[in-house]
DNA sequence: AAAACAACCTACCTCCTAGTAGGTTTGCAA
DNA sequence: TTGCAAACCTACTAGGAGGTAGGTTGTTTT
């Protein structure tokens, strides 16, 4: 077995915990049972929760932030970019989970300081990645010069949060879809 | 004193609570030290959690119905109404709070089965409100006759709570606000 | 072989949770 | 003035939370 295996099996299922029921829906115990350890043997890899968190966001954003920027680096245009960022947000409704940022900033005020400065840096960081997209569409002038292409990432990734927490509750995927697109079409003009 | 003035209170302090911390890091403790009387009189007005909740998202249901259907009602373009309910969103961040039905929507998982069901009827009821607006904006032949109103409505609710959520984490009112109005510009044309 | 260490374990602690049982006060109605 | 019910109270329970202390493996390192 490689080295730091239960530690990574851990931070997988304190992941799913958390994007499933939340921080502090989850506990410990449950994620002794899941893992197969005890419950006291989680405080030799991470002493308190808080530590587990801080742990799960980094990885998190090293994760997520690779997908993100190979999606970037495609030959594709923003349009079509905006949509498979918006399929990896689709396919966490299927599992019945929300986006980790998300959870977070919604329990945000119950969390440490530790967490909820990671959490502020993990969605400044997610919207950076996302405007690059719409940097391109002013490159390519699709977009005004003057455009705050952070703010419409922010935006972008505000809209997807939020419709991926609404769709979840009713499992609807098809009204997913359909405000995606409106919304997508909305806010890029069509590339020539 | 008039009748289930303590039973109200109990409903604000709850709403106020749940909007700040969620339903999880809410207890009866919490609740009882605000109020000012014992923990254990809360189950006289509400035997389990559970029902104060769907107590709650009922009121809620008709408070905000009200507020929305007033500013529906207004001789306003749809522009504008869109910014009314905006507002209402800004407001709950410099409170440092989120619209309640986000907050029960992200902590669905946790939640009994009649608070669910009243968490996705609120959903539903919240963005049939909003898709006057739009309808109004077709009606005015400023989007097109097959416009998918309700999607767009829901889009826009979803867009609101996703933007607050974000924004709140950070005290960031001015992304709230470049987000929105962003949005707003892109998702319905120039009235004439 | 001995020492050291990582990775677990059992057993326990304190604190807090929702919820219950049953008694007390208060005010209205017969 | 008695009766009764609404609205509180004190005191309690069982269960679960995060966290700690200290012992037991098994594998390296020296």
């Amino acid at each position: 077995m490689t080295k730091n295996d239960t530690k990574n099996e851990l931070l997988d299922c304190a992941q799913d915990l958390i994007q499933r029921v939340g921080v502090n829906a989850m506990s410990y115990n449950d994620l002794a049972n899941q893992v197969g350890i005890r419950k006291a043997s989680i405080h030799y890899h991470f002493p308190k929760k808080e530590d587990m968190i801080v742990a799960l966001l980094t990885r998190c954003n090293l994760v997520y932030g690779q997908v993100y920027e190979e999606i970037m680096c495609l030959n594709r245009t923003p349009k079509e970019k905006l949509h498979l960022i918006a399929d990896i947000f689709e396919n966490g409704i299927r599992d019945g989970k929300v986006c980790i940022i998300g959870m977070l900033s919604v329990e945000f005020a119950s969390l440490g300081a530790a967490v909820q400065q990671a959490a502020g840096n993990a969605i400044n960081l997610t919207s950076k990645i996302y405007e690059k997209a719409f940097i391109q569409a002013v490159d390519e002038k699709t977009l005004p010069a003057d455009f705050d292409t952070y703010a419409a990432a922010y935006g972008f990734f505000s809209f997807l949060l939020g419709v991926q927490i609404l769709s979840r509750c009713r499992n609807d995927i098809d009204n997913f879809k359909n405000s995606v697109n409106i919304y997508i079409e909305s806010i890029l003009p069509d590339s020539k």
